[in-house]
DNA sequence: CTTGCCTATGCAACGAGTTGCATAGCACCA
DNA sequence: TGGTGCTATGCAACTCGTTGCATAGGCAAG
């Protein structure tokens, strides 16, 4: 049930629509949680019809009518009732690394093209970090910093160690898989 | 399908039964890839009736008689396919930060018990990591390395490196909401 | 002027993953 | 001898998440 709570920060953070909701969840929310606009919609409906949101036709000009949401009061408990609950820490699914240890059972050099287009991604997405961190926090037109933004950066923070972590780990990997197509023992 | 693709890698690596890598998906693949006993024998008869894995009955002494499941070729061919498509660089789905964030409308230090219980659990995984490398791969008793192993240590050098950085992170999560309770200014 | 893209929402079907429960023999401890 | 726990497998029901498709108006480029 985590989608709805993501949904209820976003919304607490800014009012919006569905289709608002789903490009944030391709930004900012989406570097630590992932949905698509068909999942959105479902949700937003079903926290609609058990009173956790309130919703507010918006007619606009030059574009479709739009269904902005807003947190209810309900929804505002709820959240703050899951906030005091313990959640399991995390665990991985990393397909690459599974990749990696089944290349011992093929051809470990041809990974290297789909680890250094991986490499690609995550030097972006760390790219893409940086440049929203200076926007919004450390550069000089972001705005001062209130308990809520403060909150929202150490996230990020968060989001860049774990792109500087991958960076540095598919190095690792590539010398890895360069070193075995040699022949050679390990370093 | 990429639990498919794990438990043919896991497969190839040591035959074994539902039960067996049900275990082991709760330790060496399962620091980066999970599930539970149910989708695991739910899958191995699929793919046993897909004709990519074989069973063997093995009568036992003292438990009872078990499936042993190993790879056959086509399971194999279908492995190594896989390797040679493309994936999608992975995303994550770190519910704790949705709370950080979430944490700013609510009581910001209420969340401080949580993180540290975060903290001892990725402590824990990452003396189990250091422990497990200095088993089977640094220390005296390790085996000489091959290909294979190779790879198995660059995979579990990343879940060191992703343990370490979310340890860092977590301080650093710590560090903010102890400074956001005493009402002081950013570092 | 038409092809393609963007905003905006939605249905239907499927596949992946979780939770609760059930069974059953053996071992170990009190 | 009774409870607890481990090995070993499985069913049923459910929720979560993905994929493909559909609609519909406006905008911009060619």
């Amino acid at each position: 049930m985590a989608l709805d709570h993501a949904i209820l920060v976003s919304l607490l953070e800014r009012p919006g629509s569905g289709y608002e909701l789903a490009r944030r969840f391709e930004r900012s929310i989406g570097y630590f949680w992932t949905a698509t606009h068909q999942q959105i919609y479902r949700v937003l409906r079903r926290m609609e019809a058990e009173g956790l949101l309130d919703v507010r036709e918006v007619a606009q000009r030059g574009r479709p009518d739009k269904k902005e949401y807003s947190v209810a009061a309900p929804g505002r408990a709820a959240l703050s009732r899951w906030l005091h609950e313990p959640i399991e820490p995390e665990s991985l699914r990393h397909e690459l690394a599974v990749k990696i240890r089944g290349a011992a059972f093929d051809e470990p050099a041809a990974l290297v093209g789909e680890v250094e287009r991986h490499r690609r991604v995550h030097a972006d997405r760390l790219a893409h970090y940086l440049a929203g961190q200076e926007r919004d926090f450390t550069g000089p037109g972001a705005p001062p910093t209130d308990p809520g933004r403060e909150l929202q950066h150490v996230v990020l923070r968060g989001g860049i160690a774990y792109e500087r972590m991958t960076l540095d780990w598919l190095d690792d990997v590539l010398a890895t898989l360069h070193r075995l197509a040699a022949g050679l023992p390990p370093a």
